[in-house]
DNA sequence: AAGTGGTCTAGACCACCGT
DNA sequence: CGGTGGTCTAGACCACTTC
């Protein structure tokens, strides 16, 4: 992290988040971040338009940078690649692994993954588990070649932490497809609810900064339990 | 739209979507395009940051820049305003309007739209009909000293290029919030479906650039017709 | 009119990819 | 190593808000 913008975009959302600008409801100006920064100005705009994207702050021209809403904590962040335990931060987040192993890539698998059929995948099915209730059901796929090694431990907490701090992957950006069915026997079962009930689906395809998809999942919300927000900028 | 990075970034982007790059799957380069367009790198990169932040390509330092796989038509996309008509662009859209309105704010929905208990507000409901089939149920409220004037003639087709073309509103942001219930009577009955059927639901709070709420709305969707896509970059 | 963000330029150097 | 993006600087001028 040795790039200054990046630095300051941390160290805003780190004092925002903290409730430093509460106050005013409004930031130093882009000439006083100069100052406390000692950097130029479109250096600091970068870190500001981090901000902007995440949602935090937007920007009014001629009159300066404001907090948004707060959003409602233990919403499901779209935008984000932290998972339920960073989006759900007042609930005990519990996982219980139902299944792991090596797979090889049948045909449908593959032409989604963009891969050889027969290729080595993680197969990973996973019970999420919120304030002790059963919250999702969620199955995904990881390409071995990539993602060498996986084991309970690791798919017990958050596997994306894995990913980017001990494999140092660099992950790009992901594809969301988001529907709603009537749950089937298995699942309904599994998160206690009853079959034809509806339910909530995520399905994600992820892919490294340099195009490679390495991941797909499909989630199966519990319909009253899981909400998702997306917070968007029109620019 | 004299905005120089602006211009160059619907250029391109008519130019992804006309398929003018599908052969090599690939941009020209930042430096082709400093000499194609006579700009700065700066405002090279703005314009081709945009594309990015739609989802239509991604870069790789070192490399270059590369289309993104189409995305599927027939998708609701979050992060555009463009609504139905433009998501659904191989699709017979058609509006039916169940009820248009000025209402005067009760205090659930004053405070949404952080504005006094009694102000007055467009309240329209309407009924999506995509391919001569019910599509979804959209609630709206629209604050009437932001939207001074609506009829069942812009209600019909798109709000939103009235509010953007007509009004000159300066739409920034916009929270979004996704679940999925169990469909009551009335609503079953609209989309042709049954009561207690899944039923997909996207409640939407939008502010002008400068920060203001305008708009509240809740689209309930035929659960299985509509599908939404996001596409997320992590940066 | 003063304050604040938005656009744009020109140029330097670094980091990563592929040959 | 050459090609291509990524970061950063310094400075100019414009557009909008606020008083």
């Amino acid at each position: 992290m040795a790039v200054k913008y990046k630095e300051i975009a941390d160290c805003l959302e780190r004092d925002i988040r903290d409730g430093k600008f509460d106050t005013a409801k409004k930031l130093p100006t882009e000439e006083e971040l100069i100052n406390n920064f000692k950097v130029s100005r479109n250096t600091i705009r970068k870190a500001i338009n981090q901000l902007v994207n995440l949602g935090l702050i937007y920007q009014v021209q001629g009159s300066g940078m404001f907090l948004r809403e707060k959003s409602i904590t233990d919403y499901i962040n779209l935008g984000s690649l932290r998972g339920l335990t960073k989006d759900l931060t007042s609930k005990i987040i519990e996982t219980k692994i139902l299944e792991l192993h090596v797979v090889t890539a049948e045909e449908e698998i593959a032409k989604q993954l963009r891969c050889e059929v027969g290729a080595n995948l993680y197969y990973i099915k996973r019970l999420r588990i919120v304030d002790k209730e059963p919250f999702s059901i969620e199955i995904s796929y990881f390409k071995k070649d990539i993602v060498p090694y996986l084991n309970e431990d690791i798919a017990s907490s958050s596997i994306y932490r894995y990913l980017i701090e001990d494999l140092k992957l660099n992950i790009g950006f992901a594809d969301k497809v988001i529907n709603c069915e009537k749950i089937g026997e298995a699942n309904a079962e599994l998160l206690l609810i009853k079959p034809l009930d509806p339910a909530l689906i995520i399905e994600n395809t992820v892919c490294l900064t340099n195009g490679t998809i390495f991941e797909l999942s499909k989630s199966v919300f519990h319909y009253e339990k899981a909400k998702i927000l997306n917070r968007i900028n029109f620019k």
